[in-house]
DNA sequence: TGACAAATTGATACTAGGTATCATGAACGC
DNA sequence: GCGTTCATGATACCTAGTATCAATTTGTCA
């Protein structure tokens, strides 16, 4: 009897693969973030794991971070967010009034970053996209707004 | 006899003309941001200013940033940048070899990422866009590198 | 099943970037 | 000039990480 096959990636086994150990701490966080809305911070985990200790919880983001896992996102203010990939290439929505962080893909967007590059003095090697909203839940009045972030 | 109009903007008049006072210590502070490079950071310029306190050079960055006269660049590592505003809306070139930081608008790019709107549930309110590249001065070989940031 | 080396952990201390507090000093409207 | 208000520097504090290190856990292999 085989284990059902996941729809999702194994992150732990990716983390493996990379030479690193499956151990409880890092079971742990994984578990805790794969539950988790978009755009979670360092310290919303590690007040989820109360007995993993601080270290841990940057040590182990950044395997994840170094293994595509989860990408981050710096905002202008406020502790950089956490999500889980879902995509390889692709660029983030914030919303400005709650926070939710959400993933686009565009193929014209991208295409037009290559095309610029005949503009821009020096060679591009990479881009970064951020498109701030107002997302649909905080466009129908009467939302608990989380925070505020800004373009 | 009137002093010449110079073509840069007075930076200082358009912080009295928020509200704020013209003192020594953001006028030394102006002075030196006007004869750096592009992609200066706080610590920067308190070194060039022993005799300004450290919170004064955060405090007056600030009031500098609320009136659009200096730009912040948060890079994925390392301290934020600022410049001083070129045009109005802009986005940033970083050289990921030696950290230079330039500006640049493109009408398309404004339009495509207007045109996208329609694809992503919400409604946006702003966007931010950087271009990681190698600088023509660092794409000929044997130049100093500042530091590495990255996509 | 150990036993062992290497990796990992949590505690602790430290750093960078920035903010809150507050007594002293400078701006500026009159 | 003078008084109010604003701004300053010193100091302490904060958040997001990182360095260090003794104690524990893993993975490997006998
Ligand atoms: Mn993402
Ligand atoms: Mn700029
Ligand atoms: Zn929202
Ligand atoms: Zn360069």
């Amino acid at each position: 009897m085989n284990a059902p096959v996941t729809s999702r990636p194994d992150i732990m086994a990716a983390l493996e693969d990379r030479g690193h150990r499956s151990t409880a701490p890092r079971r742990a966080i994984i578990r805790i973030l794969e539950g988790k809305q978009e755009g979670f911070t360092a310290e919303e985990i590690g007040k989820e794991l109360p007995d993993v200790g601080r270290a841990t919880i940057f040590r182990t983001i950044k395997l994840l971070l170094e293994a595509d896992a989860i990408c981050k996102l710096n905002l202008i203010n406020g502790a950089p967010r956490y999500s889980l990939s879902r995509v390889e290439h692709h660029h983030h929505t914030v919303c400005v009034r709650c926070g939710n962080v959400g993933e686009f893909r565009a193929a014209t967007v991208e295409r037009l970053m290559r095309a610029i590059g005949s503009d821009i003095p020096g060679k591009i090697v990479g881009h970064r996209i951020e498109l701030y909203v107002t997302c649909r839940q905080c466009m129908t009045p009467d939302q608990p707004s989380r925070n505020s972030e800004g373009p």
